[in-house]
DNA sequence: AAGTGGTCTAGACCACTAC
DNA sequence: TAGTGGTCTAGACCACTTT
């Protein structure tokens, strides 16, 4: 489409155009950043601005040694049923419904621990500030790849002497735990936003430059409406999407 | 906390780690490029590397000739009732409604069209590939800022001869008119995404860099279970969050 | 060893903002 | 005019991958 005057957007527009075009496909190697700077008779770092430009749109991802390549496309589809009582039932949590529904093969790493509640954490969950908070985070992987990060926090008041405190929450995980407990849950909310990931955030997803990070924060009430947990989600960009289905009244 | 081994990773956490102790509060400026290089014994364009690895993270917004600042936070809640017919009734659209919710000054540029539906737009319409599409396209601004650009398609057949081919709508609304028709909505179903800006959509958002892209489309389904609209949403990241609310079983 | 991307240098000039 | 970020050059060396 549009060359603007600028060497270094000039050529990122011709390559972008090549890989919009389908001359570039998908997993195909661009010219090395050499080529390209000889070609177009621009100093090599004009040639490598150019490659950076299509990395920082998450048009491509340049591997060291390798090459510069066409990003593929991912995609996991996200059930909306995900958290129904009925799933519970029948003994998955919310992750491994997802892995069931989109055919991979789940593994979490889990550390758990207590904490004091600081302001924030005190007012969504109702408490006091410096009241004890159950902390689980956990790193969820599909087929071996990080996708997922999660930090659950709920009253230890909830928590205390149920396998909630274990790594592994048993059958239906937490929310089946509770709700043991007595605690039957009502209703959830969710906010979804988007954001560039932290290093360290990138690193534990294994985020190439140019991909976002989509930051869930879920909130679960019980029938009474009292919040019984918060779960802060970090989920890799490129590969997830969520669904979500409301009436119209 | 972790300082890289190489100069500019190295100034980069240095000036992370400033920012995140509050050292560098929002809405401060960076030292400058230049003094930032001779203090730290770097070349320029190294002093540089560091900023860019800051501004690809969104922590902060460099503004030619002026300076490099610490990004500020913006946010604007969305109602998870923006699609009820309770707010239609009021004579509201879905960002009118959001407008209100949220106390901004709304303007929305639109453009109508009709269009042939292309392969993956019959399918969901589930109309025939080549059968007319009403395409509307919409910049929608909060005081004067642009935060969301949608594109909705509907069947042609269904806007032929109703406000719905107009710019202006009317009060409700393309759904109060679609239901006018005898179109009465059930539900809708969103999925949601994230990702890079596209340069084009980074211009009409006036994203900077660091800011993704949350994309979210919109199934707008009738009583009978017939799709009626297809909406596709790019929102600014740094501006937008989105609510939803859903019961337990 | 050859090829690729990653980082760094030292310097130049341009474009924008403020005074 | 001075200060700031934006782009470009020409070259060097490093780190990783492939043959």
């Amino acid at each position: 489409m549009s060359s603007s005057e600028l060497p270094s957007r000039r050529l990122a527009a011709a390559l972008r155009d090549s890989i919009n075009s389908g001359a570039l496909a998908q997993g195909m190697k661009l010219p090395s950043e050499r080529s390209l700077s000889d070609e177009h008779g621009v100093a090599r770092n004009t040639a490598r601005e150019a490659v950076r430009l299509l990395t920082e749109e998450g048009l491509v991802v340049a591997i060291h040694g390798k090459g510069v390549f066409v990003r593929e496309k991912y995609r996991l589809a996200r059930s909306p049923e995900r958290l129904t009582r009925a799933a519970r039932a029948a003994e998955k949590g919310a992750f491994l419904g997802d892995a069931e529904t989109n055919q991979f093969t789940p593994t979490v790493e889990v550390e758990v621990r207590v904490e004091e509640a600081d302001a924030e954490t005190a007012v969504i969950l109702g408490i006091d500030e410096g009241n004890e908070v159950l902390v689980r985070e956990r790193v969820m992987s599909a087929d071996g790849h990080p996708i997922q990060l999660a930090t659950s926090r709920l009253p230890r008041t909830l928590t205390e002497g149920t396998a909630i405190e274990q790594a592994d929450t048993g059958p239906g995980g937490s929310y089946a735990r509770l709700e043991e407990a007595g605690h039957v849950l009502g209703h959830f909310s969710e906010t979804v936003g988007a954001r560039m990931p932290t290093p360290e955030e990138a690193s534990l997803l294994q985020l190439t430059a140019g991909t976002p990070i989509i930051v869930v924060r879920r909130v679960a009430f019980d029938r009474e409406g009292v919040v019984v947990e918060v779960n802060d989600m970090r989920l890799s960009g490129d590969r997830y999407e969520l669904a979500y289905e409301f009436p119209a009244d």
